[in-house]
This record gives structure tokens, sequence and C-alpha cells, in this order.
DNA sequence: AAAAAGCATTGATGCAGATCAATGCTTTTC
DNA sequence: GAAAAGCATTGATCTGCATCAATGCTTTTT
């Protein structure tokens, strides 16, 4: 029920048995189908996600209604509006499943609470969005100073495991390109090697 | 000397002011001159720096040698290579002044004696990455969504004091931008308005 | 004070990626 | 099992930004 997340709470903070024990009485499971929305533009994000199965998109619907895909998220990934999630203000961004999944969901009194009782808690939390903070500033810097090409390759050499999940458009959505010129990428790509 | 970081600080976290006193211990003042570095390229990042006066940027150099700016930091704002501070690894960013500085220092060390001593400190950290990753995260959908015209706009409504003080090609490298695209689009933008 | 370096602007040209459109394959729906 | 929807690919055209080049202004250097 809990394995990926303790797994990946432990890989950063050590956790005692007992200490695991503690922390999965704030913890929230919850199973979404395919397609479902775990979280709605306008409403407030209510919880941090962790995937222990399945995986997940977020995205903005912009003007001409196409979505505008900003984040994916696998087993042991998080995910979450996190500015909606800390200031309480209505969310920016969609999140819904692109599998049928298995959540570990965090509320934000039980994130509250914990930071208080379980200064572990606040180390994990502290390290989860450091890592995260550094590959979204490497993304910046990929994607404003490198060529398509060359983003194209640097994404799929960091995140294979999304390539062989997710639909190409939804790639091309995340890259900020038109499908169809990440076809002709992939094209020219295969045509070198 | 510490008056903006410490009301950086207590805008996050009130402090008492015997707190304030603890707290000073472990920061270390430091002047920088105009063009000199903070960090380079190849080093290991050591401290976390807040500006107290001054500013600074941070960048990559290309294969052409051209600088690719990343980050600005102006009074009250924070500036390092948290990879290479948190990993311990060789930085892959230069930081230097743009003016002449006043900055603080906390060095790993002192981090980290502060995260076990100081719990004010864990949350002030947590709060100020977050707030980091938040920003950084519109930059990628303004960057990947909105034309040069409206990702121009929206830099300069969210960072005017930067526009007052950092030369224009420098703001054209920060967005990717040649120098002359970011002329033309100020001119584009002063003649409709 | 003169020379040099740094910077913003403007014009001309070329190319990369968006857009529009058509085709065929695969998966979903009923 | 037929119809519909979703998806990847390929071609043709258009557009926005980079690049190259020249000019004049401002700041720094000596």
């Amino acid at each position: 029920m809990f394995e990926v997340f303790l797994r990946s709470f432990n890989e950063k903070v050590p956790l005692t048995p007992e200490e695991e024990t503690f922390l999965k009485q704030y913890l929230t499971p919850k199973k979404l189908r395919k397609k479902q929305y775990l979280l709605q533009e306008g409403d407030v994000c209510k919880h941090i996600c962790l995937v222990e199965k399945g995986a997940l998109k977020a995205y903005l619907v912009d003007d001409k209604g196409d979505e505008q895909i900003t984040a994916f998220a696998l087993e042991g990934w998080t995910i979450a509006d996190l500015s909606s999630f800390f200031k309480q203000t209505p969310a920016t961004l969609n999140i819904d499943a692109l599998e049928d999944c298995e959540l570990i969901l965090i509320s934000r009194p039980a994130h509250d609470e914990l930071l208080e009782r379980f200064p572990k808690y606040g180390n994990y939390i502290r390290m989860l969005i450091t890592d995260a903070y550094v590959a979204l500033q490497q993304r910046v810097v990929n994607t404003l100073h490198l060529s398509v090409d060359e983003r194209y390759i640097a994404f799929q050499q960091m995140c294979e495991s999304i390539f062989q999940r997710v639909p190409q458009h939804m790639i091309a959505s995340f890259m900020g390109l038109s499908p169809e010129t990440l076809s002709r990428v992939r094209s020219r790509l295969s045509g070198k090697k």
C-alpha cells in the first residue's frame, strides 16, 4: 500500500519501523481511474500526491482549448500544484490520470502537523523540493539554449520511462513543440544513428 | 550588516531578538567588487548567498563563448548553484557581480548545523526553495507557451526592478533571445501602447 | 582629450518550426 | 464487426527569430 512512498522517503531520510508506522497515520491512499481528475483548474489543491502506481499529467488549457503539459508523474514521483497547495489559492493546473493509478495523498492539515511533530518529514519535503528545483532549472537551461534535437536527446535520456508510456503528442506538448515537429525530429535522429 | 537577510527571514518565519543573535553567528558577510566572481564553473559551490546590496548574475558559457544567463539576484534575493551546493559536485554555473555587492554567505557546515539545531532555519529554507520552484515553473510555462511579446510583458511586470539595472542584452540572454530580437520586441510594444 | 570598448538600434537575408492538409494505421466504442 | 476516434507521419506553405552587417551613441580606459 505504501511501499513506493516509504522507499522514496527512506532513500532521502532513513526511518525506523516505528517512525514508518507513525508516518502512515497521516497518509491517505486513493485510487484514480484513467482520465479522472486529481485536480481541476480553479479548485484549491488540497493534497500533495505521490504515485504508487500508474501515471498522471499536469497541464494548462490555453485559449484555443489545447492542453499544454507541464509535468508527468510516474511511480515514485510527486505531483501537485505547489503554488495552490501552499498559498491555498485556486489552482492554475489540471492534473489527471493517464492510466489507472494508486496514489498516496498528504492533506494540508496532515502536512502542517507532520512538519511540527516529525522533523524528518520537513527534511524529506525540503529534499524533495530541492531536487525538483534543480531538475526544473536544468529544463529551463535546456529549453532556452539547446536546439530541438539536443533537447529531445537530453529529455529522452533523462526520462526514458516516460517515453515508453506516454503518447508522442503529449511529449511534444511537454516540450513546447507541435506533434509534427517532434515527429520530424525523431525521423531526423533515427536517420542519423 | 544583516538587515536585508533578517527582514527576509522574518517575513517567512518570525524570529525573536535572541534567535536573531543566535542565527547571526552562522552568517558570513562578504563584499564583492563589480565583475568579481562569487562562483566559477568547475568549483564546488560552498555557500548559499543572500544579497544585502548590489546585483549578481548566474550564467553558463556555451561553445561559442557566449554567456547564457540563467538568473539574476538583487537585494533580498538568494543565489547559488544549488545542485553543486547540495551534492558537493563541481558547479556548472558561474556567478559574478554586476555591481559592487554586500553579501551574506551561509557555508555548507553552517547550513547543516543550523538544520540540526534551529528548526526555524529548515522552515525558512523550505519556503525559500518552494517560492523559487513556483517562480521557476511559471517561467517554464511562459517560455514554452507564450509569444515573445507576451513573455517580455510578463517578465517586465514580474521583475521591473531588474529592467532598470541590467543592460538589455543580458535580459535578452536571460530570455533566450538575441539582443536584436529583444530590441525589436521593445520598439514593437512601445509603438502599440 | 583621444581611443577603445560596450551597447542599442535598424536593415537584409536565411532557416527552423508552426500551421494547414491529407493519408493510413491502431485503438476504442457500441 | 463496423464505425468512430485517436494517433503518427509526410508534404507544402508561411512566419518569427537568428544571423550578419552597418551606424551612432555612451561609457570606460589610458
